[in-house]
DNA sequence: CAAACTTATAGTTTATTTGACTACAAGGTT
DNA sequence: AACCTTGTAGTCAAATAAACTATAAGTTTG
């Protein structure tokens, strides 16, 4: 497709193409035994084979971006339930290095224990990193990584996505403990017991812990759909 | 370009173009008498000639698409000095009649007393619509101006951006109704003053307000060095 | 088996913030 | 001069947040 635009020089009306390639990178949080970690691929192919980076793909001209990023999370992680929200779209266009392409970040929050990775055919490898263990990534895959994590600590305190990176029962403080390493902050147990309970939105299960060398915590579950009743009645999640 | 895909039916691996048009569309918020306004402009070609729409145009090759962006605003405003920020990228296959075309969507705020609109080359009128006055849009730009409201309801509140749509100098009043507008809620105005100056983000100024049929209000400016030095510290913008 | 230890959970107290409201000041208009 | 509109200062009760104390319910250790 050739569109015609104003040359800011000479005034004239040049031609050129509008035409771009554009792929799509995806940061997957998880939540390990108190930690945050994402999942970083090794790629297989191409000039940047051997070298980590977020996983990615490219966009079929049928489907829409979201669904072209569901795709690819299915493909290398075989899981459907997942949180998935676009970032932005980041257009440097010296962020890659042979041609211009033109990347829509998504950022996921997946169970850990739900699922497998499978490496598939354009990764060699694929492994969880802690935040602080990533070093240098392909192209701008770190800019959008440190955005994604701007986002996450954003939207985590005004939307109850926490959840999503939690096992279906939960202890208070395992809960606790995700706020307090996403947000890098200290929490009060008392505090954020009443606070978050206050709420209503988390079902108290019957269940306990088992297997803990201290007092069993009682297990609870996110209840989406007192979420969805109470946010229509105008309730806002903010921790 | 051409990459390879997995065909989800077949396993087969089938082989695809990955090339698409990409377009920038920009919500322009402006205020004024009071009531938040986006400056909307009418096609001069094409198949949605004589349609009203969001302001938009191709991004180059060789600029990022914040340029790109900053480059259309100012063909169609002549302004340089505006608060523009990306949305999210658009990319239904649906949403272009003829072919797959992905947008990203940028808004700006702009000081509505500050300039003059160019219709330029690509169209043939543009004008300022109040939000309700605001009716079909090409394409998918009454979605994409739907999301605009949102994102600048929930920035509002958490950055000091408001400030991009009055005059440099305005009244505390004004300041207020600024923030009733945006957000759609009535405002206590005794209880907004003390909130927004214990901030110490404003300067006060000698002048006040002239032909006014009643007491003149002082007049204040936002000291962005001053909120910069305090964001250091620490410190968060919430109204 | 009891003491020590760890985490869970309940409750108290104080400081801070928010929201609603009252009162008066400072102009211009009639 | 009386009146109207908006600006500005101050008060007070209610709600919220923050810091802290205390106790309960288990495990582990000696």
């Amino acid at each position: 497709m050739i569109k015609k635009f104003i040359d800011e020089e000479s005034g004239k009306i040049v031609e050129k193409s509008v035409m771009n390639a554009i792929t799509i990178d995806c940061v997957i949080f998880g939540f390990d035994n108190g930690s945050l970690e994402v999942l970083l691929i090794e790629h297989a192919e191409g000039i940047s084979k051997g070298k980590w980076g977020l996983p990615g793909g490219w966009i079929k001209k049928e489907e829409s971006i979201d669904n072209a990023a569901y795709r690819l999370l299915r493909e290398l992680t075989g899981i459907k339930d997942l949180y998935l929200e676009q970032l932005r779209a980041f257009g440097e266009p010296s962020r890659f290095p042979l041609d211009r392409v033109i990347t829509i970040g998504y950022y996921a929050l997946i169970k850990k224990d739900m699922f497998n990775i499978k490496a598939g055919f354009t990764a060699s490898d694929a492994k969880w990193y802690g935040l602080n263990e990533v070093e240098n990534l392909i192209y701008d895959h770190n800019k959008i990584l440190e955005y994604s994590l701007i986002r996450l600590r954003s939207k985590v305190k005004r939307a109850p996505i926490g959840f999503n990176l939690l096992p279906e029962k939960f202890t208070l403080l395992q809960l606790m403990q995700l706020y307090e390493e996403i947000l890098g902050v200290q929490l009060d147990k008392p505090n954020f017991r009443r606070k978050i309970l206050k709420m209503k939105l988390l079902v108290v299960l019957e269940e306990k812990q088992t297997n803990v060398s201290h007092r069993a915590a009682k297990l609870y579950m996110f209840d989406k759909e007192r979420y969805e009743m109470l946010t229509n009645k105008g309730f806002i999640f903010e921790v």
